[in-house]
RNA sequence: GGUCCCUUCGUCUAGUGGUUAGGACAUCAGGUUUUCAUCCUGAAAACAGGGGUUCAAUUCCCCUAGGGACUACCA
């Protein structure tokens, strides 16, 4: 029987989730969910000048409303309090000080690990002339050799301390990385690691080694940007006498310029695209597809699909710049296959910050520029005109603007099709106003309004485009809109009829 | 500088010792449509370079070039 699959996401509270961290995640969760294993959510915590208040409860927001659910580790409850769930924590690892005390304690009476008195002004110096002789920046192993007296002198005198690494000087350590195959590093090249800080907090290097251990992990799954630090963490494998996980690691996501996807060069946070209005399941099904392939030419996943189809063989080995074209297009998919009423409730905050609507009671809106009341039905009917148009949610507040505005501005010529007259458009755009003019509220629907004009067409043979144009800019003032129709039915008579009027006024 | 990794259309990628090197996004053109969008059709667009190995190399090997990551008492 094999052991069972157990991965982790381990972020540290720096902030915000970066794009990059959200594909490790979906990742990570898809392997495990296709081998039935188990995901789990540890933070590593052990940089106190980093830490960003909140951002454990942020990230584990944005998880949950990602869909990417973990069966172990750090929740946060309805007061938005964090709590910690499973059998192997604390999965904060500040948590956990005195476990990694006592491995570092191990360590060192194994002698696989030493005191380091160096100050740090020592080693920026040590570091500078290193590099002037054009050598890698390496520990020189002053304290390496320390004899058992005076380590015991220094540390009597409270001198401060780190724990470092003794790295052998001979030999090699290679491992086989499920993606990027054999890696072989001469030990001569690793630097003697830090493992236990001055202020009594460890590494990251210890504390993800002691952690995945003592989890049970089976597989690491992390950025390409740790592929030169895990001989190291082999290293203290060895040193500790266990086994080693299966380690893989993940192309990076990157810059237009090909560096690694940073701040500096646009958006990386995932709560900024949320914020532009990209649906989760676009945003995963995107980023899925930065680095995995199914083998096939499919490209539309649900997350339950990914699950079924997932395996660390689809992942290759070369960094995905990150370019939201092609996100763009997959958002607009996943808009127009959404129900219209889940449609309707995300864009409503888009629609309150375009000052558009104000939310005055449950299901009560009113629209700002008119002062008309109105209700959710009507909203939906309004975001439908633009469900298909639509590629982030922010653009509706734009898009939809001219059904909330009272007074449209647009130049007279707008209203003109092709090579006709403002006497033309005048005209017809007088035969459609007296035939809706005849028409009841009830039966501005678009269907009728659309057999009643057609029918209007043909008895006056009018060619569609000199009066539908006219009209369709008459009503929304827009070189690009959605069809007159429609919008007709959703602005209702009385306002079809005075935008109407204004459009022929404007020709006179 | 050192160590390690990578290299197929603009972008994400498929692919094989013999293929018209495939798909998607973006672009362009055409069709549908009152416009925009959708939808449909089509076009243009890539194996970094040089050596080998081989009857044959985009595919295997080597070198070069280019790019990237790491090189902290950060993760």
């Amino acid at each position: 029987m094999s052991k069972k699959i157990r991965v982790r996401f381990a972020p540290s509270p720096t902030g915000y989730l970066h794009m990059g961290s959200l594909r490790t995640v979906l990742y990570n969760y898809l392997f495990a969910k296709h081998n039935d294993g188990d995901f789990i959510l540890r933070i590593e915590d052990t940089d106190k000048a980093r830490y960003v208040e909140g951002s454990i409860e942020n990230l584990v927001k944005i998880l949950d409303f990602m869909g990417l659910e973990y069966s172990e580790g750090v929740f946060v409850d309805q007061d938005n309090k964090t709590f910690q769930k499973g059998d192997f924590g604390p999965y904060i690892q500040s948590q956990r000080l005195d476990i990694y005390q006592k491995y570092v304690d191990e360590l060192i009476k194994k002698d696989y690990a030493y005191y380091c008195f160096c100050s740090q002004e020592r080693l920026e110096e040590m570091r500078k002339k290193q590099q002037l002789q054009k050598l890698a920046p390496m520990y020189d192993g002053k304290c390496r050799e320390l004899s058992k007296d005076e380590v015991q002198k220094l540390l009597y005198e409270k001198t401060p301390y780190v724990v470092r690494l003794k790295v052998p000087k001979e030999g090699f350590t290679e491992f086989e990385d499920l993606i990027y195959k054999k890696i072989k590093i001469e030990n001569k090249t690793i630097d003697d690691q830090v493992l236990m800080k001055s202020d009594g907090f460890p590494t990251y290097h210890l504390a993800s080694v002691v952690d995945d251990h003592l989890m049970n992990i089976s597989h690491v799954i992390r950025g390409e940007e740790w592929l030169p630090s895990t001989p190291k963490h082999i290293l203290l494998y060895k040193a500790f006498g266990w086994k080693t996980p299966e380690f893989t690691h993940l192309p990076l996501l990157l810059n237009p310029d090909k560096s690694k996807l940073s701040k500096r060069q646009g958006d990386v946070a995932v709560e900024d695209y949320l914020k532009k209005g990209y649906l989760p399941k676009a945003l995963l099904n995107f980023i899925l597809l930065l680095g995995w392939n199914p083998k096939t030419e499919e490209e539309i996943f649900s997350l339950e699909e990914m699950i079924k189809r997932f395996d660390l063989s689809g992942v290759n080995k070369t960094g995905a710049i990150f370019n939201t074209e092609k996100l763009d297009w997959l958002n607009g998919l996943y808009v127009r296959k959404m129900d219209i009423s889940k449609l309707t409730k995300l864009c409503m905050p888009y629609l309150i910050k375009a000052n558009l609507i104000k939310e005055i009671s449950t299901n009560k809106y009113k629209i700002l520029n008119t002062g008309e009341e109105i209700d959710f039905e009507y909203l939906k009917k309004v975001v439908l005109l633009e469900q298909e148009r639509m590629k982030k949610l922010s653009e509706i507040g734009e898009s939809v603007k001219f059904i909330f505005i009272d007074k449209l501005e647009y130049e007279k010529e707008l209203l003109i099709w092709k090579k006709m007259s403002f006497e033309e458009v005048k005209n017809n755009l007088e035969l459609a106003y007296q035939e809706l003019e005849k028409l009841n509220e009830k039966d501005f629907t678009k269907n009728n309004l659309e057999k009643v004009l057609r029918d209007l067409m043909e008895q006056e043979g009018i060619n569609t485009g000199k009066l539908l144009w006219p009209l369709r800019v008459a009503l929304t003032g827009l070189k690009g809109s959605p069809g007159p129709f429609e919008v007709a039915a959703v602005l209702g008579k009385e306002k079809v009829l005075k935008r109407i009027k204004k459009g022929i006024e404007l020709v006179k």
